[in-house]
DNA sequence: TGTGCATATAAGCAAATTCTTATATACTGA
DNA sequence: TCAGTATATAAGAATTTGCTTATATGCACA
């Protein structure tokens, strides 16, 4: 992989805010309200730093009704990468629970 | 590793220049003045980005009369996820050449 | 069709980032 | 001790980032 790209990955990736959506994500599919819950960070907050990261497709979407759910990418030349990078990192149990008697539905 | 204090790592190595700076300094120790060759960049910059990488504890310096040497600090909690991010990418060799007739000595 | 919820986008602002230029410090060797 | 080289640091400017508030769009359901 090129240093050049690389180094917008991993810029994407040193944020706290989407780097533990990236984990997150690891383990499961979200979609913004969730993340609004999880972080209690604004909506278009949340929608701002999914925009970064689906113009660098890191992430698909995929609309469920109202939602949309954001997935990891796994076609992206990133994600070999951004898996060696999140296994090092501990799973975000603690944010999901915060948030689990919003969880939408 | 904390969410948070990766977060710090990576933001430091989302950056072109310090990313290939790490790269290189996988490979050999280098000076400030082989940094200016390198990256043709003014001294002072490049003494900032390796301010950063200090302060941050990943890197480390040695003086040799007038030049301070620096190399990665394989002592830092980080240092395993440097590796394996610096894994991804292809050595610098030839930033390296293009610096091969101005290397101090 | 109209209302409500989920999401996107735009505009603006404060803080952070990354240079620049100017200057200070540390070491070497005549 | 002085001149030259390597490096650090400070101050300031331009750019980028990450939020805010306001508004637009898309879908569901009565």
């Amino acid at each position: 992989m090129e240093i050049e790209r690389g180094a917008v990955l991993l810029k994407l990736l040193g944020d706290r805010t989407r780097l533990s959506m990236f984990k997150i994500l690891e383990s499961r599919d979200c979609c913004v309200c969730e993340f609004t819950a999880i972080f209690e960070m604004s909506q278009p907050a949340v929608s701002q730093h999914i925009r970064k990261l689906k113009d660098a497709g890191l992430v698909t979407e995929s609309r469920k009704s109202q939602w949309i759910y954001y997935s990891l990418n796994k076609e992206s030349e990133f994600y070999p990468l951004m898996q060696d990078i999140l296994s090092h990192f501990p799973s975000q149990e603690e944010n999901l629970k915060n948030s689990l008697q919003i969880t939408c539905d």
